[in-house]
DNA sequence: CGCCGTTATATCTTTATAGATACAACGCCC
DNA sequence: GGGCGTTGTATCTATAAAGATATAACGGCG
């Protein structure tokens, strides 16, 4: 096996992926996996708990998502039958939807160049 | 235009891509800044000064380099006619292009993607 | 009306990271 | 041998990011 790069030990090509507006990040792989334990949960305190992250991060993370959107991806409520609770709109269904067929290429397109430096 | 991605500002797709061992990153778009730097300055502390970015930064970067990689990518001599210096190794430039390429094709993944966002 | 679980918000503490600063060691060169 | 500019290293400070904690507001429901 021939590398062009030799570290002491094995090396991967691993990276991450985002879209940005002007005022900063919008959507990566983090607000993705937050996204989709909301759908799953009906929660943000329920999806924050199930990431082992602080409630008060993972609202931060929605409400900057839904501040940065032209319409909001979640749909909060305070009190009702379950005390609360927060759903995907459709607009973050789709956004769901796109980044992660983004991220799958993109996760291809890294094993692609792996395979290629220790070609 | 129909995009399915709708925030209030023009967003774009952006990413960062690199290399890492079990010990951590390896080899990014900063760390390959750098070397370029220190290849066409011959000095660790001109590449830094260039970069606007400390030589402390500078050099833990360079250490961290040199520590992971089965050979250096930079060789440094303190002391002499120019008082020291730094110069890219074989395994460095070797690094250095490989690297470079792995990047050209990930921004033209990017552009590839938010062509695809939008369309 | 009071209970409940959640959203929403403020404030304080902790932690990680970058930067600033200082200085010793090195080796050519005058 | 002394000056010079760089590498190499330690230590302290400043800043930003994340976490911990506390509490108000909300609205269905018994």
């Amino acid at each position: 096996m021939k590398t062009v790069l030799q570290p002491a030990k094995n090396y991967r090509l691993n990276g991450r992926l985002w879209l940005e507006t002007d005022e900063g990040r919008f959507l990566g792989i983090g607000r993705l996996e937050l996204l989709e334990h909301i759908a799953e949960l009906g929660s943000i305190s329920k999806a924050a708990q199930a990431m082992g992250m602080s409630y008060k991060r993972a609202w931060d993370l929605v409400s900057s998502m839904n501040a940065q959107a032209a319409a909001p991806l979640v749909s909060t409520q305070t009190g009702g039958s379950k005390g609360g609770g927060a759903v995907l709109t459709a607009a973050g269904q789709a956004a769901l939807g796109a980044f992660r067929e983004v991220q799958a290429r993109f996760q291809a397109f890294m094993a692609s160049e792996t395979q290629r430096l220790h070609a």
